[in-house]
DNA sequence: GTGCAATGTGAAGTTAACTTCAACTCAAGC
DNA sequence: GCTTGAGTTGAAGTTAACTTCACATTGCAC
């Protein structure tokens, strides 16, 4: 057969039948129906499936992933081109993710030096906190001077 | 005066003043009181709030970075030392999760050309999923062939 | 010393992302 | 054809990490 059952989808996916529906409530996923009532889903929804763990995995959250999904076609099954277009604007985001991730880990690393963890500046170079004016948080890292 | 009252150090953390009661709730701070019960915070708590935001940047759990302060000396403000410590081993962390989201990316870029995003590996290769039995879910992601 | 913003507390509410439950129906093997 | 393991639904429960609320108390400014 060339559909799922929702427990094959589960079971190759590594997501619990609860979350597929669950998925299905929120508008990420669609199944067609058994006469019995029982849902079947194409073999293109485990790139579907795929997809939406790889982003989860990035920090995004359902909702938009549910807003990136409505890009693909509705009425024909997605193409390579399709995916490929979702995944470069996905591609962008992981980078930029991991580019704060790095700035994060490379001020950490200089901190480790003077031990101060401020992340505003090192607190032996700017002992009053001056940086605070510019906004609440980790500035260093969210948004880098040169940024 | 040498002491931040919750919303002088919400203020300068970026962090909100019933999160931080929350916080104390949870035992990842602790502050002085005064005679009328108000909270009293060192400065050293600062770098101690910082840490709390940078390790939930990274995706790490409060519960879990309450183990990492519990390390820290209590009957002391932490030296350098301590925090060097702390940060060294998070550093770590960092390095790991920076290398998953590195390998996400590579993947999902390979991906692009062929446009499967399998996550297993290109179903053009491998068209019937035999990867999962090694488990559920993204495994050459998560869990490399060669880590 | 008085006023009013800041702070205190416990309890309840919120959001995301699911899971669990109860009660029922479907479907595949013997 | 009967059993039994999937599957269905709506509703309620769960967890993390907070926020909001109501109501009492404090403490700096004038």
């Amino acid at each position: 057969m060339d559909t799922l059952s929702i427990g094959e989808l589960a079971a190759r996916s590594g997501v619990a039948p609860s979350a597929l529906r669950y998925y299905e409530r929120e508008g990420l996923l669609h199944a067609a129906r058994t006469g019995g009532n029982q849902r079947r889903y194409e073999r293109a929804d485990l790139r579907r499936v795929a997809f939406i763990k790889i982003a989860q995995q990035v920090g995004v959250s359902l909702e938009e992933i549910r807003e990136a999904l409505a890009e693909l076609p509705e009425n024909r099954t997605p193409t390579k081109a399709d995916w490929s277009h979702l995944s470069s604007r996905w591609r962008h985001r992981l980078d930029e993710r991991i580019a704060v991730m790095e700035r994060l880990r490379d001020q950490l690393t200089g901190c480790i030096g003077c031990g101060c963890l401020s992340l505003q500046r090192c607190k032996l170079i700017n002992p009053d906190d001056q940086l605070a004016v510019r906004g609440t948080g980790p500035q260093m890292i969210l948004n880098p001077p040169g940024a």
